[in-house]
DNA sequence: CCTTGACTTGACTGACCGGTCTAATACAAT
DNA sequence: ATTGTATTAGACCGGTCAGTCAAGTCAAGG
């Protein structure tokens, strides 16, 4: 029980390291059996395919993201202006450790892996873009609140919302493309500037 | 010599196309060759691998795009603002007609590719880096002329162009993960609310 | 003691990968 | 007509890909 639980978990977080750091196509199954020392075997006995693997590992990392960055990040003890602050913190320390570490910025693996799969693989597509919603809901909450305070007057907080996000992971792409992961905290306060007004 | 280049520039073309819609791992040499009606042996006269074909798509696609959409978009004749607007619309028709030809939207092929490439091989990561600069270099040009106008306070001009071009690329990735050009339509126009003050 | 079934092992498959090589061909200059 | 060069043709290379499979190991349950 134990050593079954071992093996599968050792092979997810091993494929969710590798797929952030480099790309889904270009680890293979045999290397990460190699690097999570499992028979090819034992892989396909816990995973069917690879496909299943990566919808595993977005899975993990959506939950992991929600339970620890996510959550301290958008703090609902913080005043709603604050928690924006604390994210961007709180990415740039991420990709700055990842960096120190690895000599490169691996960016967002949602992000990555959207980019990469989203015209091959429909299920995938569909996944990643439902970790976009739930992200995008923290926004929009912490967006209500701060209206309903008094913080910010009135607007879309839906749209804006999302407009927060992309620009979250445009920061991210274009830090990872210059990998320089201070790009993060240069360009980050400024999400607090985009506003989309309510249509009527 | 009408022949040589027409054979390069069809290697060339077609793998634009598909490094566009697809990915960079996952369009193989032969395919390319299938698909442009050429043989292995023709592609290695004229590119001497796949990293150089590339490096090559980047440069074509840098180059149409500087004289083409880049050029219109940023048009001086236009107020500076309104070129912003501009450029979010030629997006916009450009992935939404991709879209309804191939049925999915490619996204940004520089933002693809640095997402895929840049913790794998440093040429392209920085010729891609270059790209961009290229492209901010643009918004900001755009900015000093706003902010030389009167239309726009003073502010980190560098700074913003750079936060634009993020939002920009952030817009197109999750428009992608969408699979909506839509979204570009929506969230676009609050790139003009975008600003990064003077740090003193 | 025997069976069951989850788990592991590692050899194996056929397809495809990027890249090489030699020979044939087209064509320009002499 | 001949030679030299640029281009094309396509067989071929070793390696890797995702995935399969038959033969086990081993612990729990009856």
């Amino acid at each position: 029980m134990s050593a079954e639980t071992d093996t599968r978990s050792r092979i997810l977080a091993t494929a969710r390291e590798m797929f952030h750091g480099r790309s889904y196509a270009d680890v293979g199954i045999q290397e990460i059996c190699e690097k999570s020392r499992v028979q090819k075997g034992s892989f396909y006995h816990f995973f069917p395919s690879k496909q299943d693997l990566a919808l595993a590992v977005i899975d993990d990392m959506a939950k992991d993201w929600a339970h620890g960055f996510v959550a301290e990040a958008f703090d609902q003890n913080l005043p709603p202006l604050e928690r924006l602050d604390y994210m961007i913190d709180a990415a740039y320390y991420w990709q700055k450790a990842a960096a120190d570490i690895e000599g490169r910025m691996p960016g967002c693996l949602f992000g990555n892996l959207a980019l990469e799969m989203s015209t091959r693989d429909e299920v995938m597509r569909a996944k990643l873009n439902a970790v976009f919603d739930r992200a995008r809901d923290k926004f929009r909450f912490t967006l209500d609140e701060a209206v309903a305070a008094g913080a910010l007057a009135a607007m879309d907080t839906d749209a804006t919302a999302t407009a927060m996000l992309a620009y979250l992971e445009g920061i991210i792409l274009l830090a990872k493309t210059r990998n320089d992961p201070e790009v993060i905290l240069i360009l980050g306060p400024a999400i607090k500037t985009l506003r989309i007004e309510l249509s009527h």
